[in-house]
RNA sequence: GGUCCUGUAGCUCAACUGGAUAGAGCAACUGCCUUCUAAGCAGUAGGUUUCAGGUUCGAGUCCUGACAGGAUCACCA
């Protein structure tokens, strides 16, 4: 049974009765009422005041009258100006809570048939993970998971950039100061050390800048003639003629980063179903440039070079491909694109990179469309705001970066000394101590980071820690574990809340049907996120659905209740809250504890 | 300079896609633990939604123009 369809049905056959007028179900839609007034759903009039030749309020009433006569499940109605506000049988709510609560696919939506890709993470292999990338792989996760809840089938894909200048300044650098110096022998995870080679090139790289500016060179000069850079450049021409001895570096550098990797991965608590290297595709996509040559989709520059010309779509001209023959970005994304098609057969393509490359994916996208690939509609680029520090943005070869396995511990560490603090471990082994500060920790970090509409830039302040309390992760955690202490103790005293019997209650207070209202509205958050690519809004019911708890929880203490008809409904209704909470939650890839 | 994104309480964010008196959290203040977990609940205070026009019954939301911040416009990735 839908509520809302059922009054719309209404609504329309009041309109067809009253005004001999046909609406559209989709042009009508019901707000729910705001608190300060009477009533559940409320309908606004004011559109239709030409097709009913009358005052807004006589219209409502009309409406209203109507309804109350003709839909079983409206009780009254009240007339604000040309709102229209319905008020429900309030046992409603309990026939709509039954539903909810023997529904198996809780937070599951029918299969849809449709497979996407979720392509997110894509680290450069020349350095760890900051907070940045954390971001990143919180909303990859969430969404693929928010897909699949939507009925979606979804690969989580992760292309790794573990070739280029970049990852050759890192050998060069440890070629030169590296003493041999492995993970096991400094005691660094592999990232780091790659990392650390990374920052010493960038500091020897300037110093040589700065020398060669002393002896005359400009600056512009000087960045281009520097030895180190130079050397870098050759080893990347060296490992692409497939040189043994740099391969045999850049295999033994990028395995010691991925161990690393695996390591903030399993932490971070996100996973992948494939993984793409760019090493294997950065030569992809010079068949689509001729393609395009084919097509007059592209076209060639005197000096050989191939270029699309996306100004009718009111961009620019773009290059595709080099004078000499070699790929550019765009190349190998074109490249891949297909590459991913073919392998997965996919209808949507999403991904989720920073915004600084909105322009770089409208021009891809565009070229697909152009080329009529049958996938051109379904490519997405979720394009996500940068996290700013106080002191702005966050620069990895200065070292002015967060970095997410520190972050993650820290946090982890907040919480354990929060937990201690309010008294809250007893009964708990060490084991079960730990994992809970694991879960509080890194579940009060992901929900700081995916409350935020992605598209917004954030501000970070290391200096104020990430709260506990309040609209945080934590005090959604806490609300389900309140909620698991009492189905323990329901357990414990034989209260029958799996197939409760409702015949005892003849009404339901307030904190209930509210409380139902929103537990209904789960599916169509679900829907609503994974429209929008949105964990925000998941994150945005949680929190009201926790706040809502809460008070429902502080108004009617369960176990005081003698009528046990009401209690076993009322540890039920929490039951279901407690499940909604935990389905939620795994969207957005946070744990949540049975005990806190 | 062109293009795109953002601008809401001191701070961090909402606002059901054009609806009512713009809502939460943090910080501040006031109550509530003789027990279903106070990481909670209830309340007080805090606003010219950056500014100026426009569209209409009605604008934080749409349009135009300013202003501020950011990104991007490489034969870099």
């Amino acid at each position: 049974m839908n509520i809302q369809e059922s009054i719309i049905t209404g609504i329309q056959l009041a309109f067809q009765n009253i005004y001999n007028h046909d609406v559209s179900m989709d042009q009508l839609s019901l707000a729910p009422t705001r608190r300060e007034f009477e009533g559940t759903y409320t309908f606004v009039v004011f559109p239709y005041l030409k097709v009913t030749q009358s005052t807004p309020e006589a219209t409502a009433n009309q409406i209203g009258e109507y309804l109350k006569a003709n839909v079983a499940v409206i009780s009254g109605f009240n007339v604000v100006k040309g709102f229209l506000n319905l008020e429900l049988n309030q046992l409603i709510w309990l026939e709509v809570f039954k539903e909810l609560y023997t529904n198996k696919a809780l937070g599951q939506l029918p299969a849809n048939g449709q497979k996407v890709m979720v392509e997110y993470s894509s680290p450069n292999t020349n350095k760890p993970l900051h907070l940045g990338h954390l971001r990143n792989n919180f909303l990859g996760f969430s969404v693929a998971e928010i897909l699949k809840a939507n009925g979606y089938e979804v690969t989580k894909a992760n292309l790794v950039n573990d070739r280029g200048i970049h990852i050759c300044k890192s050998m060069v650098a440890y070629q030169h100061w590296g003493n041999g110096e492995t993970p096991d022998s400094s005691g660094l995870k592999g990232d780091h050390l790659a990392g650390k080679y990374y920052v010493i090139f960038d500091k020897e790289y300037k110093k040589e800048i700065e020398g060669l500016v002393a002896l005359g060179q400009s600056q512009e000069d000087a960045k281009k003639n520097a030895p180190l850079l130079l050397e870098a450049q050759e080893m990347l021409r060296k490992w692409e003629a497939n040189d043994e001895e740099v391969v045999t570096l850049w295999k033994q550098m990028n395995s010691w980063v991925y161990e690393g990797f695996a390591k903030t991965y399993e932490k971070m608590g996100v996973d992948f179903d494939k993984f793409y290297y760019e090493s294997d595709t950065y030569l992809l996509g010079k068949d689509i440039v001729e393609e395009g040559l084919e097509k007059g989709i592209f076209f060639k520059k005197e000096n050989g070079s191939v270029w699309v010309d996306l100004t009718e779509e009111g961009l620019d001209e773009k290059l595709v491909l080099r004078g000499d023959g070699t790929s550019v970005y765009i190349t190998q994304d074109m490249g891949t694109a297909d590459l991913k098609y073919n392998d997965f057969k996919l209808d949507k393509s999403v991904y989720v990179v920073g915004n600084e490359q909105d322009y770089h994916f409208d021009v891809l996208f565009k070229i697909m469309k152009k080329l009529g690939r049958p996938y051109g509609k379904g490519l997405y680029h979720l394009s996500y705001g940068m996290v700013d520090l106080p002191s702005g943005k966050m620069k990895s070869r200065e070292g002015t970066v967060v970095d997410a396995d520190d972050l993650m511990q820290e946090m982890v560490d907040t919480a354990a000394h929060h937990t201690k603090e309010l008294g809250k471990i007893d009964g708990f082994n060490e084991e079960q101590a730990d994992e809970l500060y694991e879960t509080l920790g890194l579940g009060a970090l992901k929900y700081f980071l995916l409350k935020v509409d992605p598209k917004k830039r954030m501000l970070f302040n290391p200096e104020e820690s990430i709260e506990f309390q309040g609209n945080t992760g934590p005090f959604i955690q806490y609300s389900h574990a309140r909620i698991k202490s009492i189905m323990r103790k329901a357990e414990q005293i034989g209260v029958d809340y799996e197939n409760p019997d409702f015949s005892d209650i003849t009404s339901l207070e307030e904190s209930e049907s509210s409380l139902i209202f929103l537990l209904g509205e789960f599916h169509k958050k679900i829907k609503m996120a994974g429209e929008e690519y949105s964990p925000a809004v998941i994150a945005q019911y949680l929190f009201d659905l926790a706040k809502e708890y809460n008070r429902f929880y502080a108004d009617l203490p369960i176990f005081h209740e003698d009528n046990h008809s009401i209690l076993a409904f009322r540890v039920a209704l929490s039951a279901l809250t407690a499940a909604t909470i935990k389905k939620g939650m795994s969207l957005l890839g946070i744990n949540v504890p049975e005990r806190m």
